[in-house]
Formats: structure tokens, C-alpha cells, sequence
DNA sequence: ATGTTC
């Protein structure tokens, strides 16, 4: 493979074999060192029918199901261009939401331990079922895959306002309930509002650092305000729909005439009857997630306002494994694109007319969930973002959770943790080990290289008070 | 990520 640094923050793989468009990976020298298995993908990704532009990939590009980690790839509708399961992942619409309190960091701190017990007694989390809504039944699960946060807001969990800070006003639209399968629907009746386990969890922040003080005002956030950051997904739901369709697509993509270098790449026309039903079935998905993130919010809301008397305010909702349909121009006039985001975050630029009107002068908020002892960033989208407004998404294991939990004792976090006042509250310790921050990338390195290569800007830094995990 | 290997 032949990569041509370009500047100092993007490099280019140059176009091979069935390649249609080159690679383009935006990172530093070293964050592409630990990358470089998954260039690959990011090659193959390349040949996809009606790919445009370029395969991208973000600074924290990592390997993935088929598509890498980080990688961002947009495919012409009109010409025939497919979507692919694989470029959206298995936790589809896994994103991240940013509520900010009433108050400064001193205010909260007497409470903060009692706050984090609540919070403990309060977040279902963990692999399985459990969740803070137990379903009716099919009836109300359709309402929720169509209505997403807005449902969760109709039923009493939220504000009107807090729309107006989601991503798509809360919900995505097109979503087809009759395209989830019985075993996703089962799976999902029992999780609606849960964080799940893994890299997910529900934090007490603390704002370390503001970079841009007007845009930061605009957001809603101040220097040390404390905040509540929730990083979850679509669980069992998302997980089962990826794998329904990934199946279905696998089955039908040779009678559409297609070949990919990986049978993870599985796709079909976007205009196809599989395309659609999984588009449907993706922005159900979406929607599960968008109002789980929603009823967590609301179990937050209540500690606060029952342990300290405090309001949290929804600064943004923002998915980072989707795919949407996006007008964009190409080569010099406008495309309709199936973007694919996978571990990359959609990064509106100021002025973008789908950003509410009180945030359309800075720009799309853009929120990155750091490692629990380190930090979390606020970005901003910025005008000429080189990916379809796209930017990274998190910091990316550097070491596999068997790797990190072998080395890492559970003891020693435990102390780390309690030296740096940050109040844990795992669902095991020796689970929490395999999240430790040394088995993750330096997310510093991976926003700044973000930023350096014009992918968004830098707003501030959020720094863990307490952590809620499975 | 995931009833963590149908």
C-alpha cells in the first residue's frame, strides 16, 4: 500500500486494485503507528459501489467490523451507491449527550458522594436486560422506534427544549418499525433506558477548561460548571438489527451484482429493497437509542434535583455510528450521499441551516467521551470540515480488554481513582480495569490532531468528578 | 458494542 503524506495531519492511501476513490486518514505520525493494521480497511472500504470522494478515516481510526473505527464514507444514491451495516456498526446511533447543572463545581462538591449513590441505585447497567421503562408491550416499543427522544419528552421525561438540542430534533425520521426482526424487539422491550457495559457510562464533570469562551457561552458551559455526560447506545436492539440485515444483505448483494474484498462489507444499493428495509430498520435503532439517552437524562435530572436542588440543562445530543442521507457537493455540484459514520461524529459547521437557530452562529457542538480518569472534550464543526462535516469520536483502545485487565490491578485503580476524587461506582471493580485510562489513546492527542487537520475546533475540556459504569 | 462464540 503506497500512503503520501500530504501535511502534517493527512495522508493519503493512493488508489489500487478495485480501490474507486484513494483513502484519506487524518491523524499524526505517531496515532497512525497504531493504526496501520487498519488502513486495509480503510483501502477496502474504497471499492464500494458508488463510494464518492474519498474513504476517510478520523485520528482515533481503530479496527472494525469491516469498516474501520473512525472511518467516515458517503455513496452517491443516484448512482447507484450502497450502504453497508458494517459502516454504521454493531451499536448503531451509540452517541453521547452533555447536560450542564445550575452551579459550579464547590456548590455540588459536599453532595457529590451522595449524588453518586443515587446515581448507583438508579442507572441500570451491565450486559443484559434491565432498564428504567419496562414495555407494555409491541405497541409502545413501535411508538418509541418511531418517536425516539420526542417520546421519551411526550410521556414526561424530558423538556419541550431539550429537542431543540438533539441531533434531528430527537428522533430520526423514516424509521420502519415492520424491518426489526422479532429477536431485536425482544431484546429491546427489556432495555429501554439502560447504559449497557463496556466503554459506556454516565459521568459527573467538571468544565477544566474553556478555549472559547463566546462559543462555550453559546453551549450553555463555563469554567468549572459541572456537567453530566451519558455515552450509550442501542444495546441488544442495535446489536440485532446489525446482524439481521448484515445477514440479509450477505444473501442478496452477488443478485445486485456487487463484490466486496470482505464479506463484513456486505451492501446493497441504497435504493434497493434491502437498502431500504435496512435504513428503516437503522433509524428505528437510532431512535431506541436517542430515548434511552433521554430517560437517562431523567434519572440524572432527579439526583440532582433530589440530593443538591440542581437543574441540568441538555447542551447536545449527538450520535457518532450512523448513516444519513446528506446532500453534499461533489465535484462542483450537489449529490444526494448515503454518509456512513462509524465512530465519527457529524460536525455541522456555523451557518449549517439543520443546526437550531441559537447555535447556527458557532457551529454544531461536538462531544467527546474521554477514559475515566482523563478528560472529555467539547468541539465545535467548522466551515470547510474535509470529511462531509465529519470528526472523531473518542480516544480508542490502544490495549485489548484481555490485555488490560492481565496488567492492570483492580486494587491499584481503585486507589488511583480515590487519590484523583474521582467517586466510582462500577458494577465490578475488576471489570473497571479493562476501562482504565492507559488501555485507551491519549484523547488530548486525538482532538488535537482533529482540530490540526481542520476537522472542527477545540471548546473545552471536561475532567471526571464521579463515574457511573457497567 | 453484544443475553461478551448460533
Amino acid at each position: 500500500m503506497e500512503l503520501v503524506q500530504e501535511d502534517r495531519y493527512r495522508f493519503r492511501i493512493v488508489p489500487e486494485g478495485d480501490m474507486r476513490v484513494p483513502g484519506v486518514v487524518f491523524a499524526t505520525r505517531d496515532l497512525l503507528a497504531d493504526a496501520e493494521k487498519s488502513l486495509t480497511q480503510v483501502a477496502d472500504v474504497a471499492t464500494l459501489p458508488g463510494i464518492v470522494t474519498a474513504s476517510y478515516a478520523m485520528p482515533d481510526i481503530h479496527w472494525g467490523y469491516g469498516f474501520p473505527i473512525g472511518g467516515v464514507a458517503a455513496t452517491a444514491i443516484d448512482e447507484g451507491g450502497v450502504v453497508s451495516p458494517g459502516g454504521v456498526g454493531f451499536d448503531i446511533s451509540c452517541g453521547v449527550r452533555l447536560l450542564a447543572a445550575d452551579c459550579a463545581r464547590a456548590e455540588v462538591a459536599p453532595m457529590l458522594e451522595k449524588i453518586m449513590d443515587v446515581l448507583d441505585r438508579s442507572v441500570p447497567r451491565g450486559a443484559g436486560p434491565g432498564g428504567v421503562w419496562r414495555l407494555t408491550g409491541p405497541r409502545q416499543l413501535e411508538r418509541l422506534l418511531r418517536g425516539g427522544s420526542r417520546h421519551a419528552v411526550e410521556e414526561g421525561h424530558g423538556e419541550e427544549r431539550d429537542l431543540a438540542r438533539c441531533e434531528d430534533g430527537g428522533a430520526v425520521p423514516d424509521a420502519d418499525a415492520d424491518q426489526v426482526g422479532p429477536r431485536a424487539r425482544e431484546r429491546g422491550l427489556g432495555q429501554v433506558g439502560s447504559l449497557g457495559s463496556a466503554n459506556h457510562f454516565m459521568e459527573v464533570q467538571r468544565v477544566a477548561e474553556v478555549y472559547d469562551r463566546h462559543t462555550a457561552e453559546v453551549f450553555g458551559i463555563a469554567e468549572d460548571q459541572v456537567c453530566v455526560m451519558i455515552h450509550c447506545g442501542s444495546r441488544g436492539l442495535g446489536h440485532q438489527i446489525c446482524t439481521d440485515h448484515v445477514r440479509a444483505m450477505d444473501k442478496v448483494m452477488a443478485r445486485h451484482g456487487i463484490r466486496v474484498p470482505d464479506r463484513q462489507l456486505a451492501c446493497t444499493p441504497v435504493d434497493s429493497p434491502e437498502g431500504r428495509a435496512y435504513l428503516g430498520a437503522m433509524a428505528a435503532a437510532a431512535n431506541y437509542a436517542r430515548a434511552n439517552r433521554q430517560l437517562l437524562s431523567d434519572v440524572a435530572r432527579r439526583a440532582f434535583a433530589r440530593v443538591a436542588g440542581r437543574r441540568l440543562s441538555l447542551v447536545y445530543d449527538v450520535s457518532h455510528n450512523l448513516a444519513k442521507i446528506e446532500t453534499h457537493q461533489v465535484d462542483g455540484r450537489p449529490r444526494r450521499l448515503c454518509v456512513h459514520r462509524k465512530g465519527a461524529t457529524r460536525a455541522f459547521p456555523p451557518g449549517h441551516p439543520d443546526l437550531p437557530e441559537d447555535l447556527r452562529e458557532v457551529g454544531q457542538p461536538v462531544l467527546i467521551p474521554g477514559t475515566m480518569g482523563t478528560a472529555s472534550y467539547v468541539l465545535a464543526g467548522v466551515a470547510g470540515g474535509g470529511a462531509f462535516f465529519s470528526t472523531c469520536h473518542g480516544a480508542g483502545r490502544r490495549m485489548s480488554r484481555h490485555e488490560a485487565a492481565r496488567k492492570i490491578s483492580s486494587r491499584e485503580l481503585r486507589n488511583r481513582l480515590e487519590r484523583d476524587g474521582i467517586a466510582a461506582r462500577p458494577l465490578s471493580w475488576r471489570g473497571l480495569t479493562e476501562e482504565a485510562p492507559e488501555a485507551y489513546k491519549d484523547v488530548g492527542e486525538v482532538v488535537a490532531a482533529s482540530e490540526g487537520a481542520g476537522l472542527c475546533r477545540i471548546v473545552a475540556r471536561l475532567v471526571p468528578l464521579g463515574v457511573v459504569k457497567g
